[in-house]
DNA sequence: CCTACCGATCGGTAGG
DNA sequence: CCTACCGATCGGTAGG
């Protein structure tokens, strides 16, 4: 069942008023984009797949992008934005005496949700990044960074807190956990063990005893 | 410096005697794929440049296989089977009495030295996995799984010996500990961390008290 | 946003 | 193992 395109709306007002909210153009490509990259990789994502996934013709991509690789960028920068605002929430989220435990198990399972379920921006940025070309990359060099260094805090927490072997590097707790979680995309089946579950082994796995 | 290929061997005999080892042009083929899949995954590994790196047109590579595809899965078939190879061999070359700990950091070592230094099929066979077409990725599932049944008997033996939390699931600490390993492809480089470092910190890691 | 097109490149084949 | 080619498809553009 495919339907036009919907013109983007002249004003943010006339977004906020339209009933069942009709997405931009813009955010249309974008969000299809986002699930061709997540399912069938860079070179797979065509513009002409791009298009037809919102009901126009090839050429018209264009008019809203300058390249493919800008739509690229944009979703895989998008993706770690994602994932950062979700951790980030999910931290400020509990309560100011929540144990080192609870935050890392909090963040595991923002992290999890955002690039199973939530977001394809996410899993798309995870999964499809590693043959990107060069020049995509390197765009969200930054925003990737930023993300490394929400996790690096964390783990100094539980450092600190007495919760990991101090004879561990902090790097290889970091990379063990967030290589595990970014791994999950290739053997996640929602109808098997829950991200709960999960989200709490994988905390477990890493904390020594209480 | 491009050779032309060399004319496979017309016995194991003239293999054997040929002084720098000459490859055959299948072999050659091969490999070339593999470095072409590691790096730049599956859809920019063309015929064609297979064919170049090997020294000959891309017409000619179907004297050597039928179809694109079935270089791919042989490589990524060989793959699979060259870190089970890595890792069943690494683990029988321990003393009797080896720990179960010094079992784990073995079997570690053995699939990061697999897939990061020694074999590009390896590296080929993890990264390029998850976009491969659904033909390709069912040729190589019985592979897949015996190596998943390597590790459900490794882990079984930490839980036995005590050294993990029985209340935290098997196929919680086989995935996590296998996403892990799989996705030191995307942040290691040889300058940094040594393999034996992160070998015994991932270890370590999940190996609780002592 | 569409039609119609560009040059380049893809996997694969014929015939030698 | 090569030359020469096939139909299909790619990212992108002109002109409306």
């Amino acid at each position: 069942m495919k339907r036009k395109i919907a013109s983007a709306p002249t004003s943010a007002a006339t977004a906020a008023t339209a009933a069942p909210v009709e997405l931009g153009a813009r955010r249309q490509i974008l969000n299809a984009a986002a699930k061709l990259l997540r399912h069938r990789g860079y070179e797979a994502t065509t513009t002409r797949a791009i298009a037809t996934a919102v009901g126009i013709k090839g050429g018209s991509i264009y008019h809203h992008f300058p390249s493919k690789d800008a739509i690229v960028g944009e979703v895989v920068n998008e993706g770690v934005r994602v994932v950062y605002d979700a951790v980030e929430k999910a931290l400020s989220a509990l309560p100011a005496k929540a144990t080192p435990r609870r935050r890392l198990e909090a963040a595991i399972k923002a992290h999890l949700l955002s690039s199973l379920e939530h977001s394809n921006y996410t899993s798309a940025s995870i999964r499809a990044f590693a043959f990107l070309p060069d020049s995509v990359r390197r765009d969200c060099r930054i925003e990737r960074r930023r993300y490394e260094v929400l996790w690096e805090k964390l783990v100094s927490e539980l450092y600190k807190a007495g919760l990991i072997d101090p004879e561990i590097s902090p790097d290889s707790i970091r990379l063990l956990l967030l290589g595990a979680l970014n791994w999950a995309g290739e053997w996640y089946r929602p109808d098997r063990m829950g991200i709960d579950d999960i989200s709490r082994d994988f905390a477990a796995s890493i904390l020594r005893g209480k």
